[in-house]
DNA sequence: ATTAAGTTTAACCAAATGGTTAATTAAAAA
DNA sequence: TTTTTAATTAACCATTTGGTTAAACTTAAT
């Protein structure tokens, strides 16, 4: 399907999507987004009526398609070392094919929080209990069994999940301070980032 | 000293800052920023030429404020374990007293990645030279000594400053997914970080 | 073929925004 | 005291920006 058969809609939802993304809601401008889509600026307000509304939409999806994606792996019956394993190196990758957009939902939810209230009956609701409090119990299980040392399963998720997104969050510090602004370098960081920030984890807590 | 008896600079400068962290850049109004420095906004443009200028004086300060106290630690002589707990405790602590402060500088530091060109020479560089390589000896050091498990330096120093700076990024989805939108149990998660996060990363590279 | 509905555009508009100017006031120098 | 310089303001300006309108075009139903 080429660029000229999808459906106006998509064109315009690709266009924005991708601007919001590198602007921001602030830095983003209508006519750009016009532009991007090869359309014209009025178009735009046909189709989502205001600049508020076409970034709900796009900051809506962006969020349920990313958010999720933690759940799969968290409500698995797998033990938690397993879990924790394939959730890392799941996310950091799922994260390499999107990279600016950890940085974009954190922004926007920063500057406006009570976006989220809008998506916690949906999304955010759901992340939280069937995602954390069935990995918050298998945290706690294992500390009974005595396999993993003592620690607030809240602590420890914002340990993995701090992890895995830092680093994109961080990049433009990461790659021009640590790196010599090297790109190759910084992406060999990412790419063995998989495996140590796992290695890290079990480490951390595992009773050895 | 009140606010009245401030120099017109400062007036303008603290209340620049404030507008800049809170909307960032694109979201930042000139006038907004006269109104809360109590003056004409000719005056804005009297002092700082332009919004730009305006804003480079100020992300130059919060940067060289902020990223020298990875210093202080980092380059003294006290054994490896020591010098990580102290710049952990210290560094959430500064955080904690300016908790916005992370986002907006990686916010704008990824809309203009070329903005750390311009300090590079100062203060950028310096942290490398005299922080981080520093560290990276005293890493290498301890790995050989067989005193910690091997880990790259690069990885070891993100994760720590991860550790320490995502909680204040994510505060948005910590406090409304995982604490329901309490401060309260928010605030506590904080608190009990600066030993929380210690424990962690000596776990994870302490040969035991 | 005609009508009706949906789609797309050029031109336009009002408000907001960064920035300027010319005049006024306050402070310092003579 | 007078003069010169710096600080401050009200009014103004050009451009940008989100949004609207009315007309033109396209598509599908009658």
């Amino acid at each position: 399907m080429t660029e000229q058969e999808k459906s106006t809609e998509d064109l315009i939802f690709n266009a924005a999507r991708e601007e919001f993304i590198e602007k921001g809601f602030d830095g983003a401008r209508m006519q750009e987004i016009a532009k991007r889509a090869s359309i014209n600026k009025a178009l735009l307000h046909y189709y989502f009526r205001t600049k508020e509304k076409l970034f709900d939409a796009i900051f809506d999806k962006v969020f349920k398609i990313f958010m999720p994606k933690v759940l799969d792996v968290m409500q698995s019956d797998a033990p938690l070392f397993t879990k924790i394993e394939v959730f890392i190196e799941s996310y950091i990758r799922l994260i390499m094919e999107n990279p600016h957009i950890p940085s974009f939902i954190l922004h926007e939810l920063n500057r406006n929080p009570d976006r989220l209230v809008g998506l916690f009956g949906n999304v955010a609701g759901i992340v939280k209990e069937k995602g954390f409090s069935r990995f918050s119990e298998a945290v706690n299980e294992e500390i009974k069994k005595g396999t993993i040392v003592p620690i607030q399963p809240e602590q420890l998720i914002v340990n993995i999940i701090g992890l895995c997104i830092f680093p994109f969050i961080g990049r433009p510090i990461i790659q021009g301070v640590i790196f010599n602004g090297d790109k190759l370098q910084y992406d060999n960081f990412l790419e063995s980032r998989k495996k140590e920030v796992t290695k890290f984890i079990i480490n951390a807590i595992a009773v050895k």
